[in-house]
DNA sequence: CCAACTTTGTACCATATGGTACATGTACCA
DNA sequence: TGGTACATGTACCATATGGTACAAAGTTGG
């Protein structure tokens, strides 16, 4: 699948890198120029291919919820476990320390989403429903009633999102994997 | 409480402005200049009282903090209640509309931190921790062993926060209390 | 080989920024 | 009264930024 329809391979591996650089440098504080440094161009190739400052940052961005949401459903498509199962195993890939600087990027532009910044428009609007409509699909496959299983999906996505920003912080994996435990527990025992 | 040992009305009375300012505007893309005439001063004040544009964010997100902490203690200090009704409480203070911009402005905040933007390391530091700590005392009134209480504690802030991060991107509220309150119910029948 | 097009490089611009030197004002205390 | 410390205003600077005009180089298709 390509990242945009008609897009050169040169403005493609620009923006793979400027995703790598973004999730190391965060993009909050980051010129043209700098960016451009690091991707080995320059900040009038980046005007050039992305048109602004503000389009690098929405192809960025976008590109960055396009890679969370096929994560999503590769991960949904293995559907011939427990929901337990499912929360356990998302959040032992999301917690993985290799993913931090993705996740830490992925919060960064929550916040500025959050504060009406421009190019997270798009980010913002899927930021919750993207999730919450598959995994409510996943809640009612247990019998719950629609209000019900949405209400447990939601709660799922906080949880995983809330523990993911104490990890981020703390870098506390094993109390963090506790309250997860925690929580699932909690489920098993209150689905019975 | 002075906001800080030794400061002046007149920088009091300007961080108090600015962080009502920064909470509506956010701080990611804000100049000295602009801040100051929102504050209805100029930028060489700014930079007169708090040194520098870095010393403006620090007292904003410490006084940011503080306040944070003395609500904080506000709703411990009533202690005469279960968890699930601090809980409840919590939520219902939090989820308050008339907070949501100050609620963004911590998440943004948290965002940069995720960062290592200069001006949020002692945020960063605090902010599970001067929660959490608090929090597990409160579990531990119910008799759960240290370790079950922390992680009960921890569950219940990521709730907290993911749950507002939630409400800040949707407006939800009745979805949200909805999942709190499935929350809530599977914390009291695990407990029981 | 040429022509049209895409991609890069160079050089520049207007602007906004954080910071500061210097002067002016203001309040309070001796 | 004078003086001393704090507060504010004015004006300026060096720098970095986003953007772009213009030209050169490369690429592709006829």
């Amino acid at each position: 699948m390509p990242k945009q329809l008609e897009m050169s391979d040169a403005k493609a591996a620009l923006l793979d890198k400027a995703v790598a650089f973004v999730a190391v440098h965060g993009l909050g504080d980051v010129s043209l120029r700098q960016m451009a440094n690091a991707l080995g161009t320059s900040h009038r190739m980046l005007s050039y291919h992305f048109g602004s400052k503000e389009g690098v940052f929405v192809a960025v961005v976008n590109e960055m919820e396009r890679r969370q949401l096929e994560q999503m459903a590769a991960l949904d498509a293995d559907d011939a476990t427990t929901p337990d199962e499912l929360l356990r195993r998302m959040w032992r890939r999301l917690s993985d320390p290799k993913l931090w600087p993705h996740e830490r990027l992925f919060f960064e532009v929550y916040g500025q989403a959050l504060q009406g910044r421009a190019h997270t428009k798009q980010f913002l609007d899927d930021i919750v429903d993207s999730w919450l409509v598959p995994a409510t699909e996943i809640a009612q496959r247990q019998g719950l009633p629609k209000r019900e299983a949405r209400a447990r999906a939601r709660l799922g996505l906080a949880v995983v999102r809330g523990l993911l920003l104490d990890l981020l912080a703390t870098g506390d994996r094993k109390g963090c994997n506790d309250a997860m435990e925690a929580f699932i527990a909690s489920l098993a025992r209150s689905t019975v």
